[in-house]
This record gives structure tokens, C-alpha cells and sequence, in this order.
DNA sequence: CGCAATCCTAACGAAATGTAACAGGGCGCC
DNA sequence: GGCGCCCTGTTACATTTCGTTAGGATTGCG
């Protein structure tokens, strides 16, 4: 899988230098072009995943390259534009363009939008579903399926998944009984309680913790939970 | 075709209204919720095309549901927060949102912003509806025809095939018993439920799913079904 | 150490789900 | 019409999930 290409075009050298350096940073690969002119010779050599247009061009009407773009390119379209008035970016959107970025911008917003139009186009391939891995085990959430380093599948329920998620969206983190009712949607009846230990208790199980000497969730007396373990989601 | 359906998450009933009523003047249909409970469950009857989400929420972490909404759900999703800060729109982003408007915002940016969104998503319904495959399999639902990678042909029936293209149309991700019985015109009746499960049952069989294991047709006790598996229409 | 509060977990049971077997209906064929 | 086949919903029972109960273990405190 080769890396997404991100097209560029801005008359200014030091945006542009801007923008291929942060993008080629992150891993993209990009093409950054001056004038329009140049920008659509360049589309009919290479086929862009995303393209950032500058809306201030001197050589061309960037509003219509962005209505024939969108109509024709099926590249995500983001305009960045000095213009911050709303009717700029209403009208902008409107005429096709997926995102609107005004100058001067932050290049880490810049990054998150792009990777943003990138997802949403992957997405109908198989993404890679939500797994988040941590201390040698990968969760699987779209699977309901834990796997071991060591190759063993072991699947969890649908309550149980809840839990799990739970804990590892909040790592290292004291989670309280009454913030996983509430997350949980469990009432917060009398022997919901109890419910809570039981579903803990059997994650526990399958992650295979020593009742004793719990590595990976450890009760609080008197104040709730807390996962150890690093996790890294994707 | 129905009009689009947008769902939106804000505590403050005002701002709730001027969405509302900016959307359906828009003509889009719309389900407005006020805490992130009632909109979870909400979400287990409609699939709706965009969610608006508000992330200063009184009752759960705003950036969490984000989180699984953008894994679980399909549906493009735009954040509206009263946090302009370049970090908090990144990482709202980085969780998989689509789009991340500030508060104060303008009512016909975010007609347009949603215009965009499901602009987008649109686009990516480009299939004949005869044919897809997944996972080894080829469905001909023109000929109501399963055909495997070793050649080995098995007919479906049209109840089967009904079941089977809700799967296909929205794989990996959940799809409750209520939305089968709306999009497969059964009545919500008593024992319709049952007929769901041995439509489902009989389906599996013929994609030789193990009982015990199955890997395509997943299903999440109190839930509903999930089909796993990379399809490809056309 | 004694005691109460809290937590763990085996065991039970209610609800949800799987599926084999049965029954009714549509359709073609003689 | 009568017969047989296929489709599909219904029924009945097996299985799984998960909350509840209960009793034992652990913790905190004096």
C-alpha cells in the first residue's frame, strides 16, 4: 500500500513549503503546484487522494477549479482560504469542496483534516475495525475476539466487551462504580452493583488474572477500578 | 428516497432547536436528543446519515463516544464544541470525527458542512446491486446465486437474499433486530423474532459458518447481528 | 483480633438466541 | 383438481448470555 498522494496548490512558496513538509513529515506523499494552470496538467499524470486549494489564486477563479474538481476528480477537496467570512465558506462547501481551512492555520490542523477525508474514503474497504493492543494481548472489538501473542483466541461477550472497552479507553486512570453504571447504562439499582463485580470478574477470568495478584485491573477498596497497561488503539 | 436523517446531541435545548429547525427548513429529517444515553439508544432504532454531537456534555466524556461512534456507527460525524483550541479540534478529529465546528457557529455553515458530508458519502453508493463479493464468496442476487472460490454454487431464496443484502449494504457494523424488521417490512410482531433468527440461521448454514465460531455472522446478544467480512459491490 | 463494609465468584435462573421439526401456502405439473 | 416440491413462518426445545443470589474472602479500622 503505497501512501496517499496530497495535490497542493498555493501561489505562496513559503505556504507551499509549509504544507509539503508538514504533509511529507506525517508519511504522505505530495505534488505542489503555483498556478492553476499547472495544478490541472498535473491531474491528468497523477490521480491525488486529497487536494488542498488556496482559494487566492492571481491566475484563475478558485471557486470554479473547485466546482470542476469536485464534479470531475473524486479526490477530497479542502480549500484554505484567507477569507473568514461564513458566507465564503458556505458558499465554498456548497460548490463541492469538502473542508474549509482558513489562513493563517495550524499545520496540526491542517494534518488532522486531511487524514480526516483519507478515513472517510478508506472506510468502505476493510478498515481495520477497532482493536487496541496492550500488554500482549490484542482486543478485537469488531470481532469480540481477544488473541494472545502466543496465537490463542479467546472471545468475550458483548457485556464484557463494555468493560473492557471502557477500561482501556481510560488506562491507568480510576475509574469509579458509578461512572461505569452510568457508561455501562445500567441502572443504578440496588444490585447492579453486583452485576458490575460479575462482569468484571469474568473479563478477569478470560484475560487470565491471577485472582490473587490482578496485573491488568486492580479494585480500589472503596472506590472503583483502575486497567494497568499500555495501550495502543488501531 | 426518504430525506436524510441527522441526529443531534446537545445538552442546551435552545441550540437544539435552532438546529432542528434550521435542518428540517432544509428538508432533512431529524431526532434531537440531550444526553449521550438516550442518543445511544436512539441509535440502536435509526441509522441516521450525520450525527451532530456536542462534546460539552454534563453526563459521559464527549471525545469517548466520539471515539466508538466514528468506529461502531457509519454515519459521518461532526462535532460542534464550544473548544476553539487548534489541540481540541485535532484530536476531535484524530478520534474520527468529520468535522469539528466552533461555537458560536453560523446555521447555514452547518447546513452546509452536513451538505458536504453526506455529499460525500453519496458518491460512495456507486453500485449496481446485482452482484458483491466477500470473503470468498460471490452473491448474484440477480440470479439469487452464491458462488464459492472453489466454483461450488448454492442457491439463496428471496427471504435469505432480503437478509443477506442488509448484511452486505452495512458490514461490520451492528444492525438491530428493530432495523431488520423495518428494512425487511416484517411487522414488529410477537413472534417475528423468531422468523429472524431462522431466516439468519438458515443463512449462515448455507455460507457453512461453524455454529460454535461463526466468522461472518456475528451476533451481539441483546443487540442485534454484525456482519464481519470485506465486501466489494459490483 | 473483632467487626463491618466491601469485593469475589460459584451457582442458579430468567431472558435471548440457535435450530430442528412441523405446518401452511404458493406454484408448477400431470 | 390432485399431487409434490419449495419457501417460509411457527413451535418446541437446546444452548448461550448475563443478572441475581448467596456465601466466602478480603480490606479497613479501631
Amino acid at each position: 500500500m503505497t501512501a496517499p498522494l496530497v495535490a497542493i496548490l498555493d501561489d505562496e512558496p513559503e505556504i507551499r513549503r509549509l504544507l509539503v513538509d508538514t504533509l511529507e513529515e506525517a508519511g504522505f506523499r505530495t505534488i505542489a503546484y503555483g498556478r492553476a494552470t499547472e495544478f490541472e496538467a498535473g491531474l491528468r499524470r497523477s490521480t491525488p487522494d486529497v487536494c488542498l486549494v488556496d482559494l487566492g489564486l492571481p491566475d484563475r477563479d478558485g471557486l470554479a477549479l473547485v466546482h470542476r474538481l469536485a464534479l470531475e476528480s473524486g479526490a477530497a477537496i479542502i480549500i484554505i482560504s484567507g477569507r473568514a467570512q461564513v458566507q465564503d465558506r458556505v458558499t465554498g462547501l456548497e460548490l463541492g469542496a469538502d473542508d474549509y481551512i482558513i489562513k493563517p492555520f495550524d499545520p496540526a490542523e491542517v494534518l488532522a483534516r486531511v487524514r480526516a477525508r483519507l478515513r472517510k474514503g478508506r472506510v468502505e474497504q476493510g478498515r481495520d475495525g477497532a482493536t487496541a493492543r496492550f500488554n500482549g494481548w490484542t482486543a478485537h472489538f469488531d470481532r469480540y475476539l481477544l488473541e494472545g501473542e502466543d496465537g490463542r483466541q479467546v472471545p468475550f461477550s458483548h457485556a464484557e466487551g463494555e468493560v473492557l472497552r471502557l477500561f482501556l479507553e481510560s488506562p491507568k486512570r480510576l475509574i469509579s462504580r458509578a461512572q461505569m453504571q452510568e457508561a455501562l447504562g445500567g441502572a443504578a439499582g440496588d444490585s447492579f452493583d453486583r452485576a458490575m463485580d460479575v462482569r468484571i470478574s469474568r473479563l478477569r477470568t478470560k484475560l487470565g488474572e491471577d485472582p490473587k495478584n490482578p496485573r491488568l485491573i486492580k479494585t480500589i477498596y472503596g472506590a472503583g477500578y483502575i486497567f494497568l497497561g499500555d495501550v495502543t488503539w488501531g
